[in-house]
DNA sequence: TCATATATGTCAACGCGGCTGACATAGCGT
DNA sequence: ACGCTATGTCAGCCGCGTTGACATATATGA
């Protein structure tokens, strides 16, 4: 691991390229969660509540533990979150039909209005951006996106939810 | 801000689209973080140290302020993870020389180490996507990242150590 | 030169949202 | 009946944001 730079080595050119893409994608993440951050702190909510509420808007009736793999965190810390969003009446849940164990997670009407003024910010945001780049470049985001998501999960717990159907 | 869902509306396939987008950020950003996370955790840093040491990286002798404003957080919040990193020896700081208030910030070859390790990861990881997805759609995710960012800065501070020259 | 503004640092307190570890309970499956 | 699983909860820790107040050195303009 060295010998990589060099002079007019193609490799070095693409060393700024990568390095491009790296902070594109910080400051892209960065902005793009400033505005729903916003109207969560209005409602002494944080971004793990969002992620909760765009999950179980997304997937209707998912159980707690199919949430926990998809967002990745311990139960300890998604029952904070879950517990508030429940007690606020943002979600229900109730025990799953074959396997009672389970409780299956569903957004109120309350949560459905809530989910919709987070992500509408965020989709006029992506909307905007799309319209701008074209169809091509939006398929090559998406290319991207993909080929940096996912990969080295060591075997182990694949992501459960994944959009890709 | 309503009346956009309908049956088979343009709009509502879109809806799907922008919601994949949204979801491959997320997952996107989550797992390239994943392994330098590790490494830090090694050392007893977080991502505020890798930020911090990427930065400096990329911008020798950048000042306090200026480093501030790029990442957009306190001057208390920084300063916590600043003066670990100077303790540790990762980086340096001197007074500057025409405005000796500023302190111009710097990697000694410690921090440089540490962030060639970090930053070896997310490179090769962008590498590979980029490689697997072609230049042209490499061109499309630049373009839509950089329509994702920045926008309603409301005039105050553009972020000032833009990556774009 | 003096006053004010700027660049930076520091103390203290607080909040969010990760984490580990330990333990509890209900329900499933053999 | 027993063990595994799904879920919940208590307690404590840590990283890293925040606000507010105050300190110091230096620059700069009236």
């Amino acid at each position: 691991m060295a010998e990589i730079k060099s002079g007019a080595n193609p490799l070095f050119l693409r060393e700024e390229e990568l390095r491009q893409g790296l902070e594109l994608l910080f400051y892209a993440y960065r902005d793009f969660n400033a505005e729903p951050d916003a109207i969560l702190a209005r409602h002494k909510f944080g971004r793990a509540h969002h992620r909760v509420i765009y999950f179980v808007g997304r997937h209707p009736t998912i159980t707690v533990g199919r949430l926990l793999s998809i967002l990745g965190i311990t139960k300890q810390s998604l029952s904070r979150v879950l517990r508030q969003l429940i007690n606020q009446g943002l979600i229900t849940q109730r025990p799953g039909p074959t396997d009672r164990r389970q409780r299956l997670l569903e957004l109120t009407p309350k949560g459905i209005e809530m989910e919709r003024q987070l992500s509408e910010k965020q989709r006029v945001r992506i909307a905007r951006a799309y319209r701008e780049a074209g169809a091509e470049a939006v398929e090559g985001f998406r290319k991207v996106l993909l080929g940096l998501t996912r990969q080295e999960m060591p075997s182990k717990f694949q992501p459960p939810g994944r959009l890709d159907r």
